[in-house]
DNA sequence: ATTAGCACTCCTCTTGGTTGAGTGCTAACA
DNA sequence: TGTTAGCACTCAACCAAGAGGAGTGCTAAT
């Protein structure tokens, strides 16, 4: 079990080393107020929360850098709740001002706050569309050959697929064929839209209408892709300000990283609310072990959600983004179902 | 005007430096196949070229680098037209190997070949959606008080708008006012649309739907502004392979630059065919003083266009980018056309 | 238990010297 | 007169050595 004192000047060392980026000498601690023991006092207490495993040095004679338990200590144990500035607070709202309904403008201006505000990147994740439901169904003929199908959600989300139509197909095939899908499909979410078709759907209609098993299985293909949330980004390069970054390979590696879907969706955690906090190693992708990424989620009515994510290096400030993210999580959602219910 | 031997030596100081981006030396010049002068006699000729403002010194006592001037120079009067690669065309057929239908997909999977084959950054714009005219216009109401546009375009390209139904709205009033829309903007191309709905439309609905006005404002403003074409990205961070992009801040800017949709907009040279080249500063943007940009257009069906351009170092491999984006442009416009005709 | 003192470590910055690729100029040559 | 060999000169790049400074660990005094 940690002392007081060693809690003290962890918290210190921490707390300094987010501001600078320079490993702390037991010198620089003794100066901090608060702080009433000397150096020397200091130098063996670092000793101690280094053997602990809280603290590494750089090289034998260099002051010391908390290492990745020391932040999980410190963000588990150290991270005393912290309200924002009300200047800060103020940007945040004002991406409510202009009173937009589009859901994508509003998370859209959110990730570029966020990353204003924590200099860090942000990502958001849009509503989860896969739980929509199936307002509306219907297909409009291009040429005699090609369609397109829409699909209107409960929750005013389009989605639209280009798909071939059999030959010798008439308008009042059409006709019957969209009655029919609007019947059966309305209500369905999305994520079922698929297995609905081929389970229920397809018998029906075959007994109604001709070649509607060309029709169908080319609307089958059409929608086998089930669409995913759309991503927003922002402050991309934001990460080229930290020191630690100034490695054009690590760089590298992330901005890839980011441009792949399959890896920025893992970076969340789906289905559990609260803040998350990763650190280093603690993420699953290789390219990410000097980031840590803090995650939460937003919910738009009650049962969709959306995601919200921080990137920066190890050393970020923890205190900060959780604190922003607090604010930004309850404001999505007040702003997200307070549009609905109006 | 140049002497022969002057030009041979330019071409080959330039082709060298485009492959390996060091300083050309005589010494180095006189080894090459065809150069049948000793170094000296390329010393004379160097310090001429040099004078003329075609290369330059990056110090005194270095070999030479082509100038700005050198480049546009090389690609006005000493770009022979180059063959590509079978490899490299198998490459670029394989983007239509799947027969997709959607344009998006092609356009996204030519940007990778795209990034691929060149090692540098490729940006797409997608069709001009401006020109494409309404197909059907439909509305669904959502809850009491929204409701979603929904407007097909002839090429299959679907646009939705979120907008407020005013209170006291009935779904007979919906029917009436979707029919006389249908009536009057079928075939009305979507930069006119907004036009098309105060000047005709208007005056029309008020006669024979109540409370149109509302409503017709309430569209009026969520189709105020005109969708923005699509811009698809291959191969973002290939630019941290080229050595004159070590420097992060440079890389930085352009990053930001590439994420500024006006900006990136203005790197093409809309309605002008052929393909273009702007090499350091003729560009008008400050942050790409060292990047040379090559443009050219792609043609979906008889109006529609849609761009590409590839962002390179001004060391950029002229022949290879112009002779790729040569079949790229051509096949792209093929594909589409055929698909639109079959 | 705390702290002052001191020897020691190692990074960082500067200095000076060496190497090598390349140039410009001059004089000799075909 | 155009071409070339020779030579002195320049400058980036690399390396080694030394000074300075921040910081540590240990020991002994408080």
């Amino acid at each position: 079990m940690l002392t007081n004192r060693q809690l003290q000047i962890l918290q210190v060392i921490i707390d300094d080393f987010i501001l600078s980026a320079q490993p702390v000498g037991s010198r620089q601690i003794s100066k901090k107020q608060g702080i009433t023991f000397s150096p020397a006092t200091i130098r063996n207490e670092m000793a101690d929360l280094e053997e602990l495993g809280f603290l590494e040095k750089t090289h034998t004679s260099s002051g010391r850098v908390p290492s990745e338990k020391g932040y999980r200590f410190y963000v588990d144990h150290l991270l005393s709740p912290q309200g924002i500035n009300s200047k800060d607070i103020q940007q945040i709202q004002s991406i409510f001002n202009d009173r937009l309904v589009e859901v994508e403008h509003i998370i859209r201006k959110s990730a570029n706050i966020l990353s204003e505000l924590t200099s860090y990147t942000s990502i958001l994740l849009g509503p989860d569309v896969q739980t929509h439901r199936v307002k509306r169904f219907s297909i409009v003929p291009l040429s005699s050959d090609t369609a397109v199908a829409i699909i209107v959600t409960n929750n005013g989300h389009v989605e639209n697929r280009l798909f071939n139509l059999p030959p010798d197909f008439t308008a009042s095939d059409l006709e019957k064929m969209v009655n029919i899908l609007n019947d059966r499909l309305i209500g369905v979410s999305l994520e079922e839209l698929h297995k609905s078709l081929e389970a229920e759907v397809l018998a029906v209609l075959q007994q109604h209408v001709r070649s509607a098993d060309d029709f169908i299985h080319a609307l089958i293909t059409a929608t086998m892709h089930n669409p995913e949330s759309k991503i927003f980004y922002g402050g991309k390069t934001n990460m080229f300000n930290q020191p630690e970054f100034h490695d054009l390979n690590k760089v590298r590696m992330i901005l890839d990283l980011m441009e792949t879907t399959s890896q920025v969706q893992s970076l969340f955690h789906p289905n559990e609310s609260g803040i998350h906090i990763r650190i280093g190693s603690e993420n699953k992708q290789l390219e990410m072990e000097n980031c840590s990424v803090i995650t939460t989620t937003y919910s738009i009515g009650d049962d969709q959600q959306g995601a919200i994510a921080i990137i920066g290096p190890t050393r970020m400030d923890y205190k900060r983004v959780v604190a922003l993210l607090d604010v930004m999580r309850l404001d999505l959602t007040q702003a997200f179902t307070r549009n609905r219910s109006e």
